[in-house]
DNA sequence: TCTGGGGTCCTAGGACCC
DNA sequence: TCTGGGGTCCTAGGACCC
C-alpha cells in the first residue's frame, strides 16, 4: 500500500504559480475577518501559522511581507488531477482522499517488486515525476502493508520524505507513536484516552476490546483495538460514490432578518442544485444548517417523497426550515445540504426523456406542496472593489497577467508575473479599472507575461 | 479580528411495520 | 389484560478528516 501527500500542498501551487512568493511565508485560506488557515507554507509554519488557526492569528504571528491568499481551486483541482493520473499509472486501484492525499494499492495488478527495495524504487521515481509534472510540487510518500501503515509512513519525513515500513516492523514504528497520530483520534477521543492513562498506541494496544468499546462505542472502539495492533485491511476503494452536496456560509457578520438569510438561503441553493444536475444526482433530504452567535450548531431536514435536484425546491424548504429554526441573536453561518442521493432515475422507463428539455423539471407534488420563488436570487450586484480578492488570477488588457495583491480605498494592488517569469513589478490600480479582468489560472507549463510591463 | 468549508461515518431515539 | 422482537426510516447531533 502506498500513501501520498503533497506538501503544503496549496500553498505549494501558489509558490509555483507567483515567483515573488518563493521562499516566502504564504498562508492560503480565508481572507476574511472570520477566516481560518487551510495551508500555511513551511516558511509560514517557522513562524506559527498552522492549519484551521484563525486567519486573524496567523496575521498576528507572521510578519509583513507574509502573503495571505484565498483559494483557487480551479488551479488547486487542475494539479490534484495531474498527480492522481501519475499515481493510476501505478495502479487501476487509487484512491483519493482529498485533492492533496491519495492511497494506491501496489498489490492490485501484479504488475510491481513489492520488495523493499522494489517499493522504495517506486517511490523514488513517482517523486520524481509529480515534481517534474506539476512544476515543483513534492510531496512525501509511505508504503507499508496497509493503509495504516502507508499513511503513518507518509507522515514521518515531511516534508518531500519517502518511508517504507518494512512488513514485520509495523508494531515498532507504531507503539512509540502518540495515539493522535491514527486516523479517527481527534481532540475528544484523545482526552478520553488520556483520562485513562493511554497517549502513545503502545499503551493503547495494552487495553482491551471492552475497554475500549465502552470508552469511544461498538465501532470505533473495535477499530482503534485494531489499528493498535496494526491490524488493518481496509482496501482501497478506486471510485466512492458522493453522498451529499451542500454549500455554506459564514457570513462576516451576524445576520438576523429573515428577509436576507433567505435570499443567502436561495444563492445557496441555486449553488447545489446546480452541482446536483451537472453531476446528474437528485435527493430525497434537504438539510438546513444554522450557526448561532454563540456558535452553537444546529440542523433541521426535511425528507421528501420523491428526490429533487430544483434549486426552487430546495431553498423553499430550507427557507422553511430557517423559520422555524428561528434567527433570535443572529446567525454567523448558514448551510444548505443534500443528501439521499440517487443517479436521476425520471427518465429509466423512457430512457429518451433524457434527452429532452424539461427532463429534469422538478417533480410537481413537491413543488406544488411548497412556497417556491420564480428564480432564486442572483448575488448581489458587488462594488467594484469587492470583486477582487488576495490571490486572484487577473489579466490586464496592456500590462498582462498577474494576480491580486490587496485591495482596498478603491483601488487594487496587481502583481504582474506569471510561473514561468521572474518575479514581476507590483502595480495600483483603480478597482473598476475596465482593462483589468479576472482571469482563469495559468497553466505552470507555458505561461509567462505576453506584454512586458516594464 | 476567536473559531472555514467540504465532506464521511456513527449513534440514538421515536415512528412504524410485521 | 403486566405490555416481544426485529427491521427500516427519519431526524438530530457529534466526532472526525483534509
Amino acid at each position: 500500500m502506498l500513501h501520498l501527500d503533497l506538501d503544503a500542498f496549496f500553498a505549494a501551487v501558489e509558490q509555483r504559480d507567483k515567483p515573488s512568493l518563493r521562499g516566502r511565508p504564504v498562508v492560503v485560506g480565508g481572507v476574511g475577518g472570520r477566516g481560518v488557515v487551510a495551508t500555511a507554507s513551511y516558511e509560514a509554519r517557522a513562524f506559527g501559522a498552522r492549519s484551521a488557526m484563525s486567519t486573524a492569528e496567523a496575521r498576528r504571528r507572521c510578519p509583513s511581507g507574509t502573503a495571505f491568499l484565498g483559494g483557487r481551486f480551479a488551479a488547486y483541482r487542475a494539479t490534484s488531477d495531474v498527480v492522481m493520473a501519475l499515481l493510476r499509472e501505478l495502479s487501476p486501484l487509487v484512491e483519493p482522499a482529498s485533492l492533496d492525499e491519495a492511497y494506491v494499492d501496489l498489490a492490485a495488478d501484479g504488475a510491481h517488486d513489492l520488495s523493499v527495495e522494489g517499493v522504495t524504487e517506486i517511490g523514488r521515481r513517482l517523486k520524481a515525476r509529480i515534481a517534474e509534472a506539476t512544476g515543483g510540487v513534492t510531496g512525501s510518500v509511505g508504503i507499508g502493508t496497509s493503509k495504516l501503515m502507508a499513511k503513518i509512513g507518509s507522515d514521518l519525513q515531511k516534508p518531500d520524505g519517502l518511508v517504507v515500513v518494512p512488513p514485520g516492523a509495523e508494531l515498532d514504528v507504531l507503539h512509540p507513536l502518540p495515539v493522535t497520530r491514527l486516523g479517527g483520534v481527534g481532540p475528544a477521543t484523545a482526552e478520553r484516552l488520556h483520562q485513562i492513562g493511554v497517549t502513545t498506541v503502545g499503551e493503547l494496544a495494552a487495553r482491551s476490546l471492552a475497554d475500549l468499546v465502552a470508552l469511544a462505542g461498538k465501532a470505533h472502539g473495535a477499530g482503534l483495538h485494531a489499528l493498535a495492533r496494526a491490524e488493518d485491511d481496509r482496501a482501497v476503494v478506486a471510485d466512492r460514490g458522493v453522498k451529499s452536496v451542500s454549500h455554506e456560509e459564514t457570513f462576516e457578520r451576524d445576520l438576523t432578518d429573515l428577509d436576507v438569510l433567505g435570499r443567502e438561503i436561495d444563492s445557496m441553493a441555486a449553488r447545489v442544485g446546480e452541482r446536483l444536475r451537472t453531476s446528474a444526482f437528485s435527493g430525497r433530504t434537504v438539510t438546513l444548517k444554522l450557526r448561532r452567535y454563540d456558535f452553537t450548531t444546529l440542523t433541521r431536514s426535511q425528507t421528501l417523497p420523491q428526490a429533487t435536484d430544483d434549486s426552487r425546491t430546495i431553498a423553499a424548504i430550507a427557507r422553511r426550515l430557517l423559520t422555524e429554526a428561528g434567527t433570535q441573536g443572529g446567525l454567523r453561518l448558514l448551510g444548505v445540504g443534500v443528501s439521499g442521493l440517487s443517479v436521476y432515475a425520471q427518465g429509466d422507463l423512457f430512457a429518451e426523456d433524457l434527452l429532452l428539455p424539461g427532463a429534469a423539471e422538478p417533480l410537481p407534488d413537491v413543488v406544488s406542496v411548497v412556497d417556491a420563488p420564480e428564480e432564486p436570487a442572483p448575488a448581489a450586484e458587488l462594488p467594484a472593489e469587492r470583486r477582487w480578492w488576495p490571490g486572484q488570477d487577473v489579466r490586464h488588457e496592456e500590462l498582462g497577467p498577474g494576480w491580486v495583491w490587496g485591495r482596498g480605498l478603491g483601488r487594487v494592488t496587481v502583481r504582474f508575473e506569471g510561473p514561468l517569469t521572474p518575479p514581476g513589478p507590483v502595480r495600483t490600480l483603480a478597482a473598476d479599472d475596465p482593462l483589468l479582468q479576472a482571469a482563469d489560472p495559468p497553466d505552470w507549463r507555458t505561461t509567462g507575461v505576453l506584454i512586458d510591463p516594464v
